[in-house]
DNA sequence: CGTAGAGTTGACGGGAATCAAAAGTAGTGG
DNA sequence: CCACTACTTTTGATTCCCGTCAACTCTACG
């Protein structure tokens, strides 16, 4: 089902989305007190299959993505190719926010994708007149900011075991439990978030299943057997 | 003078800024035409020492502030201490946004500084009404976030002379003659800055001075000596 | 079964951290 | 003015975490 989308992919030209049509359907419950209604009534339905490219570092900022379902990362690069990841966005998240009329950062969907496009300039004008709708926008804004802000925290002063504990807690459901979904990203995109190599992640996960935190059932499918340990590691 | 101010500041009570007067000025020239007027007519001005805490982390997030005059550090801290610093901020520029109610970072004083603190509620009820001002705080905002992604990157990525080459190239003036200002920065303060320690900085510092890309007068006062050299070692 | 890409593991080396001490700088008081 | 103290900065010696290079395993897929 999903490789069926990776064809229509790749056939309508490459790397380009497939557009299903206008958006018309609502926000998803738990989002509904989240984005105002007004949101829901325009924007295009887009489908990304994996690794293509959403937007590429340096396009044009006309668009806001809202994601239905998958997971995208947004990147940047050194000039001679080390690539950082900036940051994952799952369900529901929001990307593609911009200071000026470019993007800064390029957007790649990890797995296939579906997402809702907004024109940015539509989103501004409604902004202007609604008021909820800016602080949401605002709000959303700053919470990418507030993550870039824990992350160079983690980057700059995190060792790799500290690293690879925030990252799995990051990605574990909320409950105590710390249920794992199966994680969409390789070990690459894990390392190019965290400013390690996939050496060390590997042999971090590693470590952390002989201390018995987690258990690798497969590379993508990890559980964790000790959330309160895996926590105090954390820093 | 500014002693004079140190001990004011030290006589009123531990590190609490002096509250000069209601801020009547003007904001200066160069930013007429970047804040809303109608902020110039609100506000506080306060005085911080050299290392006073202007608000701490979990602290209310309440005021927004402005530089007037001297150096701003955001720092946040991992639970045994290791620090780093976020953020510097500059004359003219505006720290103190929030998602929520409190400050996820604490911001301190770097250098004997003047700011103007706003009031949150006010300015948000300003933006609402006026939109001109709410583009402006959403910008600031956005450019403060672009800033932590930038710094993600150099953090995840860069080698400790593409660090300091980088951070050399941030703080010097933008003209290609990159004069540059006594720092207001210790090198601890650096070395939080970019993810390093003490000694790295310095022995790049020095390095960096027998290639002959800068001249240390003194430790504080640099000199780039060769701007375009410097700028190719950022990456 | 065979190939290709992803992930793991091992051996080794290097860049930055750590530990330690000297040198430079500023503030204080005689 | 100069000694005395405290602090910041620099420099040196050593350690160690993580990166690099390389080989091997595992899984997916035709």
């Amino acid at each position: 089902m999903s490789r069926s989308l990776v064809l229509a992919c790749n056939c309508a030209s490459e790397n380009e989305p497939v557009v299903v049509g206008h958006a018309v359907i609502r926000p998803k419950p738990e989002y509904h007190g989240n984005w105002e209604s007004l949101l829901a009534t325009t924007g295009s339905v887009l489908h990304f299959s994996q690794d293509s490219d959403i937007y590429g570092e340096g396009a044009e900022a006309d668009t806001l993505y809202r994601i239905v379902s998958g997971i995208v990362r947004t990147c940047s690069f050194l000039s001679d190719g080390r690539r950082h990841i900036d940051s994952f966005y799952d369900e529901g998240d929001m990307f593609g926010f911009e200071v000026g009329h470019v993007h800064r950062l390029s957007a790649e969907a990890v797995s296939d994708c579906t997402v809702i496009a907004y024109r940015r300039c539509t989103v501004e004008r409604l902004a202007a007149e609604n008021n909820v709708l800016a602080r949401q926008m605002f709000s959303c804004a700053m919470r990418n900011m507030a993550h870039a802000q824990n992350h160079c925290l983690l980057l700059a002063r995190k060792s790799a075991v500290e690293k690879v504990a925030t990252f799995l807690t990051e990605w574990a459901d909320p409950s105590p439990r710390m249920e794992m979904k199966a994680l969409a990203m390789t070990r690459q995109d894990i390392a190019d978030y965290l400013g390690l190599t996939i050496e060390t992640v590997s042999r971090t996960l590693s470590q952390l299943e002989r201390d018995a935190m987690i258990e690798l059932h497969t590379a993508r499918h990890i559980r964790i057997r000790n959330p309160v340990a895996l926590r105090a590691l954390i820093a």
